[in-house]
DNA sequence: CTTGTGTCCTGTAGGC
DNA sequence: TGCCTACAGGACACAA
């Protein structure tokens, strides 16, 4: 469930809890959460590096890493490239905790670091679909391609309804199936994507190429607010979602949603009975009489 | 290039 | 009560 919002909530409240420690060592529970590389080398090339920065592109987080500077290890390490970012990826229900470093095991959990300072970020993820990555700023194209085509963020300046017509403007395939694809406007997920829809007053089904001229500078509008009210709510929490910031607390947009998760319910400005779709497997929610 | 479909993986909700 | 199936979701591989 962590779309742009949740993970932007996340690298905020993460980024004063783990600024300056070091990665002492790496338990890897789940080795199928490693990415790259294998995870023996994944284990060897993190520890020993310090947390400087963390950084989101779309609904990936970056640790910006560098190399310890007062042991002589790090000199042999860095004849090898540089690995300097972590790469984290919650998909469909991974989260983060940072926690003191005698915490037991959590349930869920697939990787622990160990860091400096007597603490530990955990990484919980029950479906086992998330990843962490460890490269090179260079190598990251080739290694993650989903950041390297990365879209526009619809809360980049740039994001408009020029882009975003000039992206699928001529596109036959449902507006929310393209709202979906990463390489059009990152870090938008079925949540968001949702209520940009209702808030534009189209309906996910619609083809993309049929939008009128009108209707991108509105869609483009609500996508950049609803994320920006996303963010300032600290992110959407439901009742079955496992979305929770570091400190265990849920966020709070999921009281302001209008159309998501909410078939069967009346809509909160016409009282209609909002209805449910299945568009390219997934669900979409929309209410029939504000949205055409 | 574009589009739709299946897969990964597991817990949980709902049906019977 | 307990078993079974469907579903949830993001990214990507793949076929047409």
């Amino acid at each position: 469930m962590p779309e742009l919002p949740e993970v932007e909530t996340i690298r905020r409240e993460l980024e004063p809890l783990l600024k300056g420690r070091r990665i002492v060592s790496v338990n890897v529970l789940r080795p199928d959460i490693v990415g790259w590389p294998k995870p023996n080398a994944f284990k060897r090339l993190v520890a020993g590096l310090t947390i400087v920065e963390l950084a989101r592109r779309g609904k990936y987080l970056l640790l910006r890493l560098k190399p310890g500077l007062q042991n002589a290890e790090c000199r042999t390490r860095n004849a090898e490239p540089k690995q300097n970012l972590l790469v984290i990826h919650l998909r469909l229900s991974g989260h983060l905790k940072v926690m003191d470093s005698r915490a037991p095991v959590q349930r869920f959990e697939r990787i622990r670091f160990r860091l400096s300072g007597r603490r530990v970020l955990v990484f919980v993820e029950p479906r086992v679909l998330g990843r962490v990555y460890l490269v090179s700023e260079d190598r990251l194209p080739s290694v993650l391609k989903g950041l390297q085509e990365m879209g526009l963020e619809p809360i980049h300046r740039d994001f408009d309804a020029g882009y975003l017509k000039d992206k699928v403007g001529h596109r036959r395939s449902s507006i929310k199936g393209l709202l979906l694809d990463q390489s059009i406007a990152a870090g938008i997920g079925n949540i968001y994507s949702d209520e940009a829809l209702f808030r534009s007053g189209i309906r996910p089904e619609r083809t993309a190429h049929r939008l009128r001229r009108a209707e991108y500078p509105r869609l483009a509008r609500a996508l950049r607010e609803v994320l920006r009210d996303g963010i300032r709510h600290m992110g959407t929490t439901m009742s079955d979602s496992r979305y929770q910031r570091p400190k265990g607390m849920p966020g709070g947009f999921q009281k302001h949603l209008m159309v998501f998760d909410r078939e069967g319910e009346p809509c909160r400005v016409c009282s209609t009975v909002i209805k449910s779709c299945r568009i390219g497997n997934r669900t979409s929610r929309y209410c029939p009489k504000c949205q055409t």
